[in-house]
This record gives structure tokens, sequence and C-alpha cells, in this order.
DNA sequence: ATACATACC
DNA sequence: TACTGGTATGTAT
């Protein structure tokens, strides 16, 4: 409690180095002499130099900090002030004491796994890492100040009988497996934050509790302390009380009477225990579960809110808990003396700079909180804020889906390019794996260098597709390695750490653009990125595939709500050629995944994104070239050009993807291929309803058969279609859908729920089907047609688009940037800002800006665009 | 979007 | 001899 200062200003710098002994264990140690010897091991070392280096910077900014604070004036602050206690009083009002959480950390985890399998281990310092780090330390070794990740050599100096294990990973699985069983006794949505620690929700599991018998509170303690393996604990649970009690003691277990515990277990009344109804019991009786399981101990806070309950869990380590009562009154003084280094996102920087404005506990944290508020982020503040009122999450948040995923690694210096490389193919393997075994693709690759100097740095491309193979990945990341080197040249770049990372994933309804159809093209970034998965939900049930039956079917239009929302979009914005590329990979993905029977893919989402377009979806080959292939060929970027992974180089020039009907036509010349277009366009335009789609065969065959690209009537589409995108017409246009008994999915504002209506008449009744683009009521009430013919709309807007607006980024060298397509056209002047997930204005401002030339120009244009990037 | 820093286990 | 590896998020540009 009165720690890190002292020792820090006795040591004069290197706060960052010193040691730190804001752990459980670790109290009443001589620090000086501790730190004394963890400097003489690390001065002079370039991780020290290194250290000293970050530790400037980190001097620097607080001194920043000190200039800004002493421009503050009075006024200012008052106002702040005020500010804050606005701020306060809406807090303090959403205050909720309501809920029973509880923090759960297994003391000392993997040291402890160790010890009780290697008995040997119990009464010697130990730690479990290696020489380079460790990962934790037992109770004997805290106390000659070895902790967690600190580096085993000075370990060594610290305790030079330490004993050092290497992990066991598998292990420290199994174990986790055992006591999430038991987690999920008292909360089946626990939240596991790593191995050997999960928040609980109580409040729940409490209430049943209060009604329980004592048979359903009792619990023995294991029969042998010695036999491990001895699953005495599973025992024959009461039928009625299946589902909702712990494991259960029963006094007729036919298996074995209970016998008072041998030498291990020492409890009193001997071989069982009946726990009481309170929330204390109820935490006793799961560590109590948890210790009879695995010989190990766990350790538990007990508070109204996940922060309190984190730190609570802290206060009786190892093998205690702690409760702290829901009262205001309780919360704030327990809050008043905490320092605020104990609170979960107070780490040793932001633990400095509060010191350096004399804020060490929480109860400075309050008092100082309008200056706090001129000085941080918002968020900083609002999070100190909430911390001083102790203030947390009250409820715990179901597990998000992973948003990254990396693999680096640590070797002695790597300079040579040949080496680093390898290296680096290794890595993306890895990784590569790893996403497969998740089913994970990615857009943005990021390549993290640490050279021997400690100096970190990291390179990142975001591809306008998603990624997942070994040779996707690589061929990013060499990319950026080699810029990396080239940069550095003539220099060499002396490596001690390489890492590759995938993020930005795509969500499933992603890896299927096509459903989106074109609209996917008009769509912003944001759709494609985490933030909206509520969007892509609504997509994941658009049935459109031919198993489907009919009454699932869902016109296109019902994702109007997506294009919309995308309109809102915050985000940076693709080009349509990114998009474009993307959209075909996607494509050629979904075939390959169907021929290899869906890997790891949901079937259903693979046919329907097969059949949305009609047009690329198959089963059949059209040639003896894969889609994978294809999709390092059709539209090579930048980074896949040089990286040559191709395997089937050849065929794939010779074709061309006519963005009308999407089929691909089987040319080179430029000539022929325009023609074609123009045909599709005005095939578009001029006949009536004749197109049928019956199925995704018919779409097979790689022919220019124009007939196949007929379309249903569309008339005056020109020009004004972008208006119509994004006007109230739209809103009109959803509600007649809707009235016309077409089964809709509707998306409510926060893009989450998906409400599905099926009026009366739905299967036996044809409806009414109007072209949400260009107004004209559809005589086919073929679902399948009708969203063949919306994207055929939709493509001439996009044409339309280009030809209107590309003119003038057309000759760019690149289109990696350019805005053209979306350039705010298909946006609504109105862009939320922030993180809004919700639309609750459905109203977008229609926007007028520049027309689409004729098709002829534009087709000229979007080609030769295609050509000089691709 | 990218780079870097902070934080947690 | 020797100072991790994986993920998320905030800050700044």
């Amino acid at each position: 409690m009165e720690n890190g200062a002292a020792s820090t200003k006795a040591e004069g710098f290197l706060s960052r180095m010193a040691l730190n002994d804001n752990k459980a264990g670790m109290e009443g140690l001589d620090r000086d002499k501790i730190n004394k010897i963890i400097m003489e091991s690390s001065k002079g070392s370039r991780f020290y130099e290194n250290e000293l280096k970050r530790e400037q910077q980190v001097n620097q900014r607080i001194e920043k900090m000190m200039l800004q604070k002493a421009q503050i004036t009075d006024q200012q602050l008052k106002k702040a002030q005020a500010q804050v206690e606005r701020m306060t009083a809406e807090l303090e009002r959403s205050r909720d004491l309501s809920r029973v959480i509880v923090h759960v950390d297994m003391d000392a985890f993997y040291a402890a796994v160790e010890m009780r399998d290697c008995p040997e281990l119990k009464d010697k310092p130990m730690a479990v890492g290696s020489m380079s780090m460790l990962s934790t330390s037992n109770y004997h070794a805290r106390k000659y100040g070895v902790r967690a990740a600190m580096p085993g050599f000075i370990a060594k100096k610290l305790c030079p009988n330490l004993v050092i294990v290497p992990t066991n990973f598998d292990k420290y699985r199994a174990v986790c497996n055992e006591i999430r069983e038991i987690f999920a006794d008292y909360d089946p949505h626990f939240q596991p934050m790593s191995l050997d620690e999960a928040y609980l929700d109580f409040t729940d599991h409490l209430q049943q509790r209060q009604s329980w018998p004592d048979s359903s509170r009792t619990h023995r303690f294991r029969a042998s302390s010695t036999a491990t393996d001895e699953e005495q604990i599973e025992l024959p649970q009461e039928p009625e009380m299946k589902d909702l009690s712990p494991v259960l003691f029963e006094d007729s277990p036919s298996s074995s009477p209970c016998l008072p515990g041998s030498e291990g277990v020492s409890a009193a009344g001997g071989a069982f225990e009946v726990f009481g109804k309170s929330v204390e019991e109820a935490v006793r009786e799961m560590r109590f579960r948890i210790e009879q399981k695995t010989m190990l101990t766990a350790s538990a806070g007990i508070a109204p809110n996940t922060m309190l309950a984190k730190v609570c869990s802290d206060k009786n380590k190892p093998n205690g808990q702690y409760r702290l009562p829901s009262t205001r009154e309780a919360v704030m003084d327990f809050v008043q003396n905490l320092p605020v280094r104990k609170v979960s996102g107070i780490g040793k920087v932001s633990e400095k700079m509060l010191n350096a404005l004399g804020i060490s506990s929480c109860s400075h944290l309050g008092q100082q909180m309008a200056l706090l508020s001129m000085l941080f982020s918002e968020t900083a503040w609002h999070h100190f804020l909430q911390v001083s009122l102790g203030l947390g999450s009250t409820y715990i948040p179901r597990h998000e889906e992973r948003k990254s995923m990396s693999t680096e690694r640590t070797f002695r210096e790597l300079s040579e390019a040949e080496e680093q490389l390898s290296l680096c193919r290794e890595l993306c393997e890895d990784l590569a794996q790893d996403m497969k075994k998740e089913g994970l693709k990615g857009k943005t690759v990021t390549l993290k260098l640490k050279n021997v100097n400690f100096e970190v740095k990291t390179r990142a491309l975001t591809l306008p597709y998603a990624v997942a193979t070994v040779d996707e990945i690589f061929s990013v990341a060499k990319d950026l390695l080699k810029t990396e080197r080239d940069n550095e040249s003539p220099q060499p770049l002396r490596l001690r750490l390489m890492g590759v990372r995938i993020s930005a994933f795509v969500t499933s309804d992603d890896k299927k653009p096509l459903q989106k159809s074109i609209i996917g093209f008009l769509q912003t970034g944001k759709t494609d990125s985490g933030g909206s998965q509520g969007t892509h939900q609504k997509f994941a049930c658009f049935p459109l595939a031919q198993k489907c039956q009919r009454q699932d079917e869902v016109p296109r239009w019902s994702k109007q709500r997506g294009l919309e929302r995308s309109q809102t979009g915050e985000e940076p914005q693709q080009s349509f050629f990114q998009r474009a590329h993307a959209k075909r990979l996607q494509l050629q993905a979904v075939n390959a995944n169907t021929e290899e029977e869906g890997h790891g893919e949901n079937a259903s989402e693979i046919t329907s994104t097969g059949t949305q377009n009609g047009v690329e979806s198959s089963t059949k080959a059209h040639d003896n070239c894969t889609a994978s292939d294809r999709s390092e060929n059709d539209f090579v970027s930048p980074v896949e050009a040089r990286a040559s992974t191709s395997g089937c180089g050849s065929a794939v020039s010779e074709r061309l993807t006519c963005p009308v009907c999407f089929r691909q036509v089987e040319t080179t010349d430029l000539n022929d291929f325009n023609r074609h277009i123009d045909q599709c366009l005005s095939d578009a335009s001029s006949k009536p309803n004749q197109y049928t789609v019956s199925d995704t065969e018919s779409d097979l065959d790689l022919e220019i058969d124009h007939k196949e690209c007929e379309v249903m009537e569309i008339r005056a589409v020109q020009c004004e279609v972008e208006e119509d995108l994004t006007s109230n017409r739209t809103q009109e246009d959803q509600r007649s859908l809707k009235s016309d008994s077409i089964q809709t999915v509707l998306i409510n504002g926060d893009n989450k729920t998906v409400t599905s209506q099926q009026p009366q008449s739905c299967n036996d009744k044809s409806p009414v089907l109007i072209c949400p683009i260009c107004q004209l009521t559809q005589d086919s009430d073929d679902l399948i047609i009708f969203n063949h013919h919306v994207d055929l709309c939709l493509n001439r807007v996009v044409l339309h688009e280009l030809g209107g607006q590309t003119s003038s980024s057309i000759n760019l060298p690149s289109v990696t940037n350019s805005k053209a397509i979306d350039g705010g056209r298909f946006l609504p002047a109105q862009v939320s800002k922030g993180k809004t997930k919700r639309r609750d204005s459905p109203s977008s401002p229609p926007s007028k800006k520049a027309k689409g030339l004729g098709p002829r120009n534009t087709i000229d244009k979007f080609f030769r665009c295609f050509q000089s990037i691709y």
C-alpha cells in the first residue's frame, strides 16, 4: 500500500523496471534490495537502454501534462468542475447495486498446477517459465521478489534456489476446463478472462439458491486427497434438480458411503459440508468445489460490479474471498483508500501520470476530477470518474467475437534477408492454420518487428478483401517486410522478434457478400467491419438458395436498411474496385468452399451466397482452373502481383467479368467485351420480363449468352436512381412491399433484430413486386427473379455513378484511396458520428449530385479503369 | 487507415 | 546467454 512511489524515488528513475509489488504475496519485501539486484542484472543491456528511453518518453508526457496544468485558469477549472458534477450526478443516478458480481481467480495458477503434480516442489520457491521469462511464481518465490513477467535469469539472482519449471499449457487448459464446469453451475454465462480467471454474475443463482434444500448445497470432500483421478465428485444428481443444482451430494449414493476424508482432508465434520444460502456461502462453496475437484485453490471477490469484484478478489488472496457489501456507503468507503494502481485498466504509466498530479488513491481521483477532465481524454477521465465513484460493469458481457489473431516469435538476432523471409513464412503458416481452425478471414495484415534494441515497429496493410490462407497472408507480410528492409537499407534489419497479425475480420455474412448483391459495392467499409455485426446478422437470414422454400425468400429490397446504414458510415470508404475485387474473391472462395464441401462454413450460407447473383455460383467447374486459382489472378492486387503464388495463371487472363451480368466473358478483346456489356445493358433496359433463373445451373455457362442476361423490364432508370436510394421513397417502398404481403425482413433501429413478417396469403397469392430502383411493378412473383432484377438495376446505378464521377479520378495510377464511387454521392449529407450503432431516424436526406453518363461511356470508363488498375 | 502506446494475463 | 506471447483498446496522425 505504501509501495511503489517510495522505491521509485529511491531509484531515481526507471519505475518501469523496478519491482512491481502490486501483487498478492509481495508485501513487506525489501524492495530496495530487490530493485538493486534487478538493476544490476539489467544495467547496460539493450533492454535496459530501451526501457530508459521509454521511461523518458513517459516523463516527457508528464512534463507536457504539467505544463498544460500550469496554464489552466481557475475559471476553466470551475467550469470543468461544473461539468464533472453534472456527469457525476448522472452516473450516480445510474448506479446499480442490485447485481452480485463475482470475480474468481486461481491462486498462482500455473505454479500451483505444477506443484500439485510434483510434490517435491511444494516447499521450494518455484516459478513457471524459462530463463527468459516467467509466467508466474509460487508464494514462496514471491518472498524473494520473484514474480510473473520477470525474466528467469533475474529471478535466479533474486533467489538462487528458485526452481524453474517449463510451462505445460495443455495441463493448464485441462484444469481450466474443470473449473469452468463449476463456474457454469453458478453462472452459465460467466465470462472467462484467461485460463485462470473469470467474472460471474451470481444474482440469478442466489435467487434460486434460496429455495434449494440442504442436499443441493452439500458437497463432499474428495475421498482421497492423493487419488487425483478418482472422480468421486461426479455423483448422481437428484433428478429434479438436474439442470439447476451444482454437483450434489446424495445421502445414498450407491457407490460409496461417505467416509471421512483421509489425510489431506481436514474438515472437522467429516466427509461433506453443507453450505448456506448467502453469497459468501455460495462463493465459498464454489471455491470448495474447485479445490476438491482440482486440488487447487481459488480466490474470489464479491461486489456489485466487475471493477470492484476484481479488486476484491485480490484482497484475500491466496485461498480467500472478500465481499464488498452492496451499499453505496460501503462502496464509497472501499474506494477511498484504494490505490489507483489496483484498478484494472490503470497501469504503470497511468499510475505515474496520476502520481505526478498527486493522485495515488481513488479518493484523490475524485477530488481532482475537474483537473483530470482537462488533462486527459474524455474516455480516460470518464473512466477515472467512474472508478472514483466505485462504478463498473454490472453485467457480464457476453464474450465478444475476437477481433484479431496473431502469432509472434522472439529469437536470436536475425539479420539475413533470406532467414527473415523464411521465418515470416513460418509465422504465416502458423497463423493461417489458426485462422483455419476458427474459420476466419481478415482484411488487415500487420507485420510486427522488434529489432535487437527492442524497438518495435508495426506495418499494416488493409486489403479490399479478406484473406486466410498462407499464401495470401504471406504475400502481404513479405511485402511489408521487404518494404521495411528497403527503408532501412543499406543497414540490415537486425531483428529479435517478428510477428504477423490479421484483423478486420469479415463476419460470416461478409463471407457471402453476394447476398448483399450489388449493394455490397455501394456500401462503405463500415458494414464490413466489426461494428455492424447486427447488420450482417440480418443478411444471414436471407435464404436465397434453391434449397430454400419460397416463403423464406426475401426480396432484395429488404436489404435497403443495410444500405441506409452503410450510408451513415463514418469509416473510410473503399473504392469500387477494391470492393469489386473483394467481391470476386469472395465469390471464388464460395465456389472453392462449395467444391470442398464447405470448409467449416455453414452449408446453407454457401448455397445462398452462390445463388444470389446467380452467375458465378456453381458447383460445376467452368474449366480446369479452380476458383482459388482464379482468385489470385483475375484481379491481381499490387501485393498479389508481386507475390506470384499462383498455380494457374494462364487461363484467367483470357476472361473478363461483365459488370452488368457478372458473367465471365471469354475474350481478351476489349471491343468484344464492351459489346457484351452494351448488349447486357440494352437488354436490361429494353426487354420485358423474360429473365428466368430457375436455379444456379443456368448460370454456370461461361458463354456469352445475352438471353440469359435479359432482365425484367427496366425503364427510366437513368439518373434518378441515386435519389431513390437515399430518399424517403425507400421507406415507402419498404412499406409497399410489406403491405403487398411479401415476407419482409425488417431490421430495427439497432440493426440487431430480425423480424420476419409473414402475412396471410404469402404462399398462395401472387404478390406484387415493385422494384425499388426503377419503381416498376414486376410481373414475376419469383423472388429470385425479382432479386436479380434489383441487382441489375443497382448495377446500372453503379455504372452511372462511375460514369458521372470517376471521370476525374479514372486516370489516376491508383484508386486505392479513391472515394469516387462513394464520394458522398450515395451517402446522405448527414453522416452519423461516433460509434453510432443505431439509426433512429430513418430518413436520409436525398443527395442530388452529378448525373451519370450514358451506358456506353460509362462502360468504357469502367473498363478502362479496370484495365489500368489490374 | 496506420502506427504506436498502454494494459491485462 | 537470457526481458514472452496473445488480444484489446486508446491516442495521434
